[in-house]
RNA sequence: GCCGAUGUAGCUCAGCUGGUAGAGCAGCUGAUUUGUAAUCAGCUGGUCGGGGGUUCGAGUCCCUCCAUCGGCUCCA
């Protein structure tokens, strides 16, 4: 007998070799029907294996994540049987679960397929789960896997094996299709019970662009035909949220062919709401002891040199340009740092002025592939709200936590209530890799990893993904539908400082080298305003929305009398706009309603006799009438508690 | 950059197997003077993404370039 303990702690006795499934079943008939996989010892495995010995176990179902992903791996091979017999002959490459759904890469030869292609899969699918087709395991010599493959002519599972090693290799089969596999998978596949296909893309051939691009079919399964309704009206109201259209439905950017693809033109009331971001982030920085720089939009090529940019990305970024006469290099500013590394060096620094904070909202170019441009997310020219601080090692502590504040308090005021802190380390393995001293770094990650905690980050750590310059800490946003998108970023950079030989005068009146913090709090203005685009779906806060009130007349006897209103307005520094157009009401207010413009005065003679205004709000209807002193104090307070909320 | 799809009026879209461009909204003009999500009528507006080709004839077929979309690769 084995000792089976389960989540809450009890213990319960088995036969050795007894499956998870059985454990299931051995306490109720329900539970064992919602196993999808288990976890044991903390490794996910099948629900069918045996357990040999005591272990923990964790039952896996619908409501897990493993549990989802056991079901999403087993939907690509139920799509690879199903393609396989519609397509006989197609070669396939890999087949995951990702964070929603699976899919899997596959070479169809000469066939090209199309979204028409898809329902009959899915058709197939569906018919092939209803079969209650078991997933089988099977431990395979490396030798036997080889020869599978060679019969069956797929060069890419072939290729997949000659990097695995014998003895670790399993195939899993599920009705006629046998793939290489390491699992796990569900117990059988009548679990999935509604298919959808999404769509259909080209993806190299293990990611690598000088190989053959292979088909790759996106799709994602559910247990329950509702569920995959209503993750499909998820993505119809993520692509009413979309940035792109709101930001032309609501008049704030545009692109033009003609300008250039990927460089974005801010229209006016756009503009406007940058600017507020903008002035809003100014008097946090200035509070925080932030010092405001101007650069220009060029620089000389030996700058770059200097930074090393030019020879990491220079042949991949917009060409240098040149003087006519005397051939000097000039290059767009792909970063602000270089710049602001030569304002640092511009007068001797003793250690009492650190740190420096210098910023500035900096506009960048970089090149992008043409392919990778995506609304105002990926664009070849874009603000930055840099700053780079440059302070002593026993300062960057202090520093970060400081930088934290800042970010947590951008997020409140924007209401991100999800947000999550990542933090890159170095590869401890790999050392030589990064520039600057072990010492520096050890103090640097630490220093990092201790400012998170004490500012109660919720944090995952990524050893690896620093960059080779320092460690550094991303924020990542969840939207209002879950969505997840990195902002800000704060940087340890022990690169620069030493390339551009910065240093500062110690009270040991010996030189020293300061180290520098990059940080964006937005990241950028052009991302960050698309993000708070389909956060919002295209409702902003009121202060930050561009047009705040509109007064709708009754008829065009009442305009005047509009126009009178709105001038109090203004003058109490409200945004209003008069919608003197000779229109009904109700189209004024649909109008309205449809630019999310917060709130509506809606005057006629009542309220000119009785110098008033009826108010509407967005999304909520009549509030009744008010005087406009009355008016002018709720939209003040409304802001006002805004603001108060986070302050306080 | 790569694979695939798409590109018709400011926006959303129709236009069958090639026969000489159409709707709604927006805009303009007029009528109406309107009370909480679309008043009515008339009008303007398109070298059908650009270029080339096939054809008596191309929005429609072919080639090519550009842009957009979905991915891949990349992202200081």
């Amino acid at each position: 007998m084995i000792n089976i303990t389960l989540p809450d702690n009890s213990v319960r006795q088995y036969p050795v070799g007894t499956t998870s499934l059985e454990v299931a079943l051995s306490i109720s008939e329900g539970l064992a029907r919602n196993v999808l996989a288990a976890k044991v010892n903390g490794e996910v495995r099948d629900a069918t294996r045996p357990i040999n010995s005591d272990a923990r176990l964790q039952l896996l179902t619908w409501n897990d994540t493993e549990g989802k992903a056991t079901m999403w791996h087993s939907s690509a091979h139920l799509m690879a049987e199903a393609i396989e017999l519609l397509f006989p002959g197609v070669k396939f490459g890999i087949g995951p679960d990702i964070e929603n759904g699976f899919y899997y890469d596959m070479d169809f030869g000469d066939r090209q397929m199309t979204p028409e292609d898809l329902p009959a899969i899915e058709a197939k699918m569906l018919e092939l789960a209803r079969e209650k087709q078991g997933f089988k395991r099977r431990e395979v010599s490396k030798a036997l896997a080889l020869d599978f493959f060679t019969k069956k002519n797929d060069e890419y599972k072939l290729e997949l094996i000659k990097d695995l090693e014998d003895g670790q290799i399993t195939f899993y089969e599920s009705g006629s299709f046998t793939d290489l596999c390491r699992g796990p998978h569900l117990p059988d596949t009548s679990p999935i019970k509604a298919v959808k296909l999404l769509n259909i893309a080209g993806a190299y051939w293990r990611g690598d662009e000088k190989r053959k691009m292979l088909t790759r079919i996106y799709g994602i399964t559910f247990p329950k035909q509702k569920e995959l309704d209503e993750y499909l009206v998820l993505l119809e109201e993520a692509k009413k949220r979309d940035h792109r259209k709101l930001g032309r439905e609501l008049e704030l950017f545009t692109f033009s062919q003609k300008v250039g693809q990927g460089l974005p033109l801010w229209l006016p009331k756009g503009a406007m709401l940058r600017e507020r971001l903008e002035r809003f982030l100014k008097n946090l920085q200035q509070k925080a002891g932030y010092l405001p720089v101007m650069t220009p939009h060029i620089g000389n090529v030996e700058l770059y040199k200097t930074s090393g940019h030019f020879q990491k990305y220079g042949k991949d970024s917009f060409q240098p340009i040149n003087t006519p006469i005397e051939g000097e290099q000039f290059m767009l500013k792909p970063m602000n740092c270089p710049h602001h590394c030569e304002i640092f060096s511009s007068k001797p620094r003793s250690y009492k002025d650190l740190p420096v904070r210098l910023a500035e909202f900096g506009t960048v170019y970089r090149y992008e592939q043409s392919g990778e441009l995506h609304g105002l997310t990926r664009v070849r020219g874009f603000t930055q709200d840099d700053a780079h601080i440059f302070c002593r090692p026993d300062q960057l502590k202090d520093e970060f936590k400081s930088v934290i504040d800042i970010v947590l308090h951008i997020f409140r005021i924007l209401n991100f209530q999800e947000y999550t802190a990542q933090v890159s380390l170095r590869d401890p393995a790999n050392t030589e890799k990064y520039i600057g001293s072990d010492e520096n770094w050890e103090k640097a990650e630490r220093a990092i990893m201790e400012a998170a905690e004490e500012k109660g980050l919720k944090t995952i750590v990524e050893i690896g993904e620093a960059a080779f310059y320092g460690p550094k800490l991303d924020f990542m946003v969840k939207d209002a539908l879950g969505r997840k998108w990195q902002l800000g970023t704060i940087q340890v950079d022990y690169n620069l400082p030493e390339r551009f030989e910065l240093d500062y005068t110690g009270s040991d009146n010996q030189k020293h080298r300061p180290v520098m913090i990059h940080r964006a709090p937005f990241g950028s203005m052009e991302r960050f305003v698309a993000v708070l685009l389909e956060h919002g779906g295209g409702n902003f806060p009121l202060w930050l929305t561009p047009d705040q009130v509109t007064i709708l007349s009754i008829s065009e006897k009442y305009v005047d009398y509009a126009n009178k209103v709105a001038g109090l307005l203004r003058n109490a520094e409200i945004r209003a706009l008069v919608d003197e157009r000779n229109e009904k009401t109700g189209k004024k207010i649909r109008d309205a309603e449809i630019l999310k413009i917060p709130y509506m005065l809606i005057v006629g003679e009542k309220e000119e006799q009785s110098g008033t205004v009826s108010v509407r709000k967005h999304g909520q209807g009549d509030l009744g009438s008010m005087s406009i002193e009355e008016f002018i104090a709720l939209i003040n307070n409304e802001i006002k508690q805004m603001m108060e909320m986070v302050n306080g």
